[in-house]
DNA sequence: GTTGAGCGTT
């Protein structure tokens, strides 16, 4: 029992899950497990991972079987040095589907609750104590995603600059400020996106895309050289296929020649 | 090879 999420949940019925964050990317399950495990049964460990290198995001959840384990574990393990990095521990809030969450705990669609008698008793909570005063940090609205597009824009030296333009701050600072220029852009994007969608059937007309196509005159040197020639046709998506296997056909062997 | 706020898979 070392290899956690490789078969999927397992069974997350009343079970408690903690999100572990600021582990560092190359922290296993199996590093985690004997130590979440020492403070009470650990029913199973995920890592999310990256669908496109498959490194771990940062993250994990550990599933306990109690809620007095689980949260014997916050209380220990949160704050502690993990592979020469602090991690966090706390219990996770957000399900990732209709699991119904409360104080980390996991219940199943609408629990047998309705059956018995409507009085609501105030069921025994666990220490608050612990996580009663901690104010965690306040995460932003986006979750996920954010991560893909700042890789992708270098958002970060566009921060850099956005700041410039007010003044000189130090690094440090721009710690808090993070967020700003990627909410922004992720606002843009969305409304973006929503023109897009409010009109299916017209394809965001760009003339001058087309027309701005590299021409790439001074590129003959190049060995594309045949594809600018079918590029010249405005729409050439149905034709593309064949035509470029023909032309290529055509091509292959004149060009073994010239060779 | 890098990064560092956050919330999850068959």
């Amino acid at each position: 029992m070392s290899h956690f999420g490789r078969t999927g949940p397992p069974d997350i019925t009343d079970t408690y899950s903690l999100l572990v964050l600021n582990v560092t990317f190359r922290t296993t399950a199996d590093d985690l497990f004997p130590l979440f495990d020492k403070y009470g049964k650990v029913v199973d460990i995920f890592i999310p991972r990256d669908r496109r290198t498959g490194d771990s995001r940062g993250f994990a959840f550990v599933r306990y079987k109690y809620a007095d384990e689980a949260q014997m574990a916050v209380d220990r393990l949160d704050g502690t040095l993990v592979d020469g990095r602090e991690i966090a521990v706390q219990f996770a809030k957000y399900g990732p589907n209709a699991e119904r969450i409360h104080k980390g705990r996991i219940i199943e669609k609408v629990p047998r609750s309705r059956g018995r008698s409507r009085s609501r008793s105030p069921r025994p909570r666990y220490r608050d104590d612990y996580y009663g005063g901690r104010d965690y940090r306040r995460r932003s609205r986006s979750r996920s995603g954010d991560r893909y597009d700042r890789d992708r824009y270098h958002g970060r030296e566009r921060g850099y600059r956005y700041r410039s333009r007010s003044r000189s701050i130090s690094p440090d600072y721009d710690r808090g400020h993070r967020g700003r220029g990627r909410y922004e852009d992720e606002r843009q994007r969305c409304r973006s996106r929503s023109v897009e969608s409010t009109s299916p059937p017209r394809r965001s007309p760009s003339p001058r895309r087309s027309v701005s196509m590299r021409r790439t005159p001074s590129s003959g040197g190049e060995s594309p050289d045949r594809r600018s020639h079918h590029d010249r046709s405005p729409t050439p998506r149905s034709l593309s296929t064949r035509d470029q296997l023909v032309d290529s056909r055509s091509a292959s062997p004149r060009n073994s020649i010239d060779e």
